[in-house]
DNA sequence: ATTTAGCACTCAACAGACAAGAGTGCTAAA
DNA sequence: TTTAGCACTCTTGTCTGTTGAGTGCTAAAT
């Protein structure tokens, strides 16, 4: 059975309905929200050829009909209208990302937040990461007496720093040695390079001045390892708690993924490039199998980079949401390249 | 009427039972649960006249009895025995601490992440805060040509970060000037002298520098009010999800509450030394009116500095929580004063 | 060949009735 | 003062009947 326009009319019109009201739409109502006008009696018959077809499904015999995931997808994919985003949305989304603009991780950071504050789902944001990162100098600064901070920048504008202890009290001239000797050695390599093998061996050559310089190394090793981590930023879970469709275990499975980081960015950076709407099973985790995923990856310098995403129930205003997110990820890789730019 | 010794065992022993089964206890199965024997009618008795004495109360007739909020501060002031933290426990929470021992606010953070693990409810610590402290030192590091990062370190060990923006190339004489400018200006003073409008005196003393400082000056203004809150760490607020004694709507409160800082923050600083348990209504806070706190001040180097707390239902298991949180609390103290020291 | 009106049918949701069970309060005896 | 016994209360679960929304089917209308 092939899809008729007026097929397709209704089944976007039960999908736009049943997202404001969260109610089965029954053929009386959708009577009153389509362009042209059939009886009930018409539309029931066309809806129960939709729901042979798997588009749409009844909770019960004797209730209206609610989009399938299958339904969904084919809203997602051919129906649905983008509601473009207003030029005051795009000022207040620029406004709230502005002030952290300079520190990569802040920016997504905001991002979530922002994200989350806008569709009140929970949402995700992934840090660029470091696999394609170069070190372009690292700094040490004296913070007290035995201890000191190890920065390392990277030529992606990333940089992180870490705060060490040594068991003797620091000179500058010790620190200019640090400095010297570490950035003769790193500066230009992949951050992916430094690994605690290489950092074993960098030890062993540098002879007597290996223990001198131990834990500073040990710090390096450390922000070099989480400066190739792509970093998680997780923002309104609670929002979750608020919408009705979701139950009290459905929102347990939901938190129980978003806590596990590592799984978390994979699902958003196996995704490929664009926005991807992962609706129930679609994306393969039983944890997820009642909400939707929306991602969508974002460049940095022409580069597929990071990824913003946001969690809800599979009933949401796609529409709204996906043209939202589409700008947002195209601000944050604008604003990330602009950063490498300037360096 | 006053508290019986028999009496006082009675509510101890509904309370322990209470606060194991989550179930109403009954006058025959609190029988089986005390260290004398007597029959259930006497245990009846008993316990309508602790009921009319507001220390317990009834569901509805026909139910067993649980503690009202006034019978559980009975418990905690006068009945409750604490139970000693096994050396055990110690390294435990010794182990989870160390890593981070050296970053007041990493090790505030792991706090609040440990004690989420610990105790399955929602885990709140606040960082010092600057009140006290002076600035020991302002460093400048050059992140990009037109980047840098400006750090302040202060007297009790706190030590905060800002990268910043010029709209001009950045120079080693540049940051010099930076660095001698501001820690002639800033070394030594209380953080709290850096205000808004401090900032602004100092830039107009500093004749032609002032363009060329701005940023800079913004910056540590932007750092110097940071170190001046106290940060608010949160941690497992998951884990109310998990209680059955909070309702929906219960932790949704909760969660409101959790959300805003400040009042949180305020709510824990306005505790006085050790360890305090806010039942009920005693936090004044409707929101918390189902739910208790456990909150715990840690000094630093003597003096009361920030807080560790939990958030729960009100039934829990004080006497665990409790010395775990007091062991806890006297080592973050330690710790932290053991980095002054250091200093 | 579609579309529509009409009608019987189904099923969730709600409310009332009822039995079972837990626990109490009270009374009278120990 | 304590205890045994008993009537009473109130929740919980189950069962029943009713209501109403919405369907599917059929036969008439376009």
């Amino acid at each position: 059975m092939e899809l008729s326009e007026r097929k397709r009319k209704i089944l976007a019109a039960v999908v736009d309905l049943y997202i404001v009201t969260g109610e089965p739409v029954g053929s009386k109502a959708l009577c009153d929200n389509l362009d042209f006008t059939v009886s009930s009696a018409t539309v029931r018959n066309e809806m129960s050829e939709l729901a042979e077809m798997g588009l749409l499904e009844q909770p019960h015999t004797s209730a209206g009909r609610i989009p399938s995931q299958k339904g969904y997808r084919v809203y997602i994919d051919t129906l649905m209208k983008k509601r473009p985003v207003t030029s005051e949305e795009q000022r207040y989304i620029d406004s709230l990302l502005l002030p952290s603009a300079y520190d990569p991780e802040k920016l997504l950071d905001g991002v979530a937040r922002a994200l989350a504050g806008m569709t009140k789902y929970a949402a995700v944001s992934t840090t660029p990461g470091g696999s394609g990162a170069d070190i372009r100098a690292i700094q040490f600064v004296q913070t007290s007496r035995r201890t000191a901070m190890a920065i390392i920048m990277t030529s992606t504008g990333a940089m992180k720093s870490r705060v060490f202890h040594c068991d003797f009290d620091l000179t500058p001239d010790i620190l200019r040695v640090f400095f010297r000797v570490l950035n003769e050695k790193l500066a230009g390599l992949p951050v992916a390079t430094v690994t605690p093998a290489y950092i074993q061996s960098l030890a062993a050559s540098l002879g007597e001045m290996t223990m001198l310089m131990s834990d500073a190394l040990m710090a390096v090793l450390d922000v070099a390892q989480d400066l190739m981590q792509t970093e998680v930023c997780l923002d309104g879970e609670m929002n979750l708690l608020y919408h009705r469709d979701l139950g009290q275990s459905e929102i347990r499975r939901i938190m129980d993924f978003l806590s596990r980081p590592q799984e978390l960015s994979r699902l958003l950076m196996q995704q490929s490039n664009g926005l991807k709407v992962l609706i129930g099973e679609e994306s393969n985790r039983p944890e997820l199998s009642e909400s939707s995923v929306i991602v969508s990856r974002y460049n940095v310098a022409g580069r597929e980079a990071g990824a913003i995403a946001i969690i809800g129930p599979t009933r949401m205003n796609y529409g709204k949401i996906m043209s939202n997110m589409e700008y947002l990820s195209g601000s944050v890789g604008r604003m990330l390249t602009e950063l490498l730019d300037t360096e």
